[in-house]
DNA sequence: TTAAGAATGGAAATCATTATCAATAAGAGG
DNA sequence: CCTCTTATTGATAATGATTTCCATTCTTAA
């Protein structure tokens, strides 16, 4: 599993040099775990993911180019309330658009979902729409999750 | 400013009581200054609040404490990425039913929004409903945040 | 009034994330 | 390919919110 593929150019190179950012081995190997999974990573684990065949990066590289992806857009950054940050790539091979969460409040696992119900999209427009004209509110962006039972956590509770 | 009115009976004795929970003065002190509050109050700025008149509770009280009332439902714990957690009446004199979140990104205010219109509340039960049938998720609560600019800080832009 | 055990507070421990700083390495220019 | 500038790195220490410990105090049922 070679993190540096020679020299050949990775999608996010572009934008990462037109940042004036330098592409960096730690940085590859960084992003590479991020777009071989589709779990929610923390620093953390990205760390021991990237330390496995990489053992010289510590984890405040790790910390420090999450920052750096984050503020990019290339990275999404959320809080699920377990007390730390979980990173997920926001473009590229296996990057998600933008999109909400499924939280299942028994095994905690979360299900990513962006094929917006027609009600859904509905719903945030005239609710900015009426933000707007109540509040003088601007909105630029939101935050939408449900909490609830997934499938197997529904049929569990039978028990 | 007494904390402790004598044995007048607070209006959350008997839920507290009906959990087994014992009344005692820093919990009083702790619900007196959420229920005087209308902000979004972390542990540090309850602690400090109750600290100026009744300079006996420790922050580790508090902390215990919030965590009681959140588990019963008497608050709202939130989390605006600020880093700190910050707590809110849920019912009460003061306090307020469910509601949504509008966060200004410039100055950081947040603005509670609970005025739902019907139309609103009509497509999130049709959206819940459109995730049981797709997900199989069964959705119970749920979290809106909306992230922009309150009105001071759309003025303020135009400088 | 009293005893059982719930609640408290101060100090120490956790744990994720940041700051510091000397050493290293990317990459522009020659 | 070599060199220089400076971005980047990693080890370690620091930070800051929240928890854990534990001996002492207080609430409350009997």
């Amino acid at each position: 599993m070679p993190i540096r593929n020679g020299l050949r150019p990775m999608w996010w190179h572009g934008r990462f040099r037109g940042c004036g950012y330098r592409i960096t081995a730690p940085r590859e190997a960084i992003l590479d775990v991020l777009s071989k999974s589709d779990k929610h990573l923390s620093a953390e684990e990205i760390y021991i993911k990237v330390h496995t065949y990489y053992p010289a990066v510590g984890l405040t590289t790790i910390y420090r180019t999450l920052d750096i992806l984050s503020n990019m857009g290339l990275i999404f950054k959320f809080d699920f309330g377990d007390s730390r940050a979980r990173y997920e790539l926001s473009e590229g091979p296996k990057g998600k658009k933008h999109h909400h969460h499924l939280i299942c409040t028994n095994c905690n696992r979360i299900i990513d979902y962006a094929d917006f119900i027609d009600e859904e999209i509905k719903l945030l427009e005239q609710t900015e729409k009426e933000l707007l004209k109540r509040y003088n509110f601007k909105s630029t962006n939101h935050l939408i999750r449900f909490y609830g039972l997934c499938e197997k956590c529904q049929k569990n509770e039978l028990n």
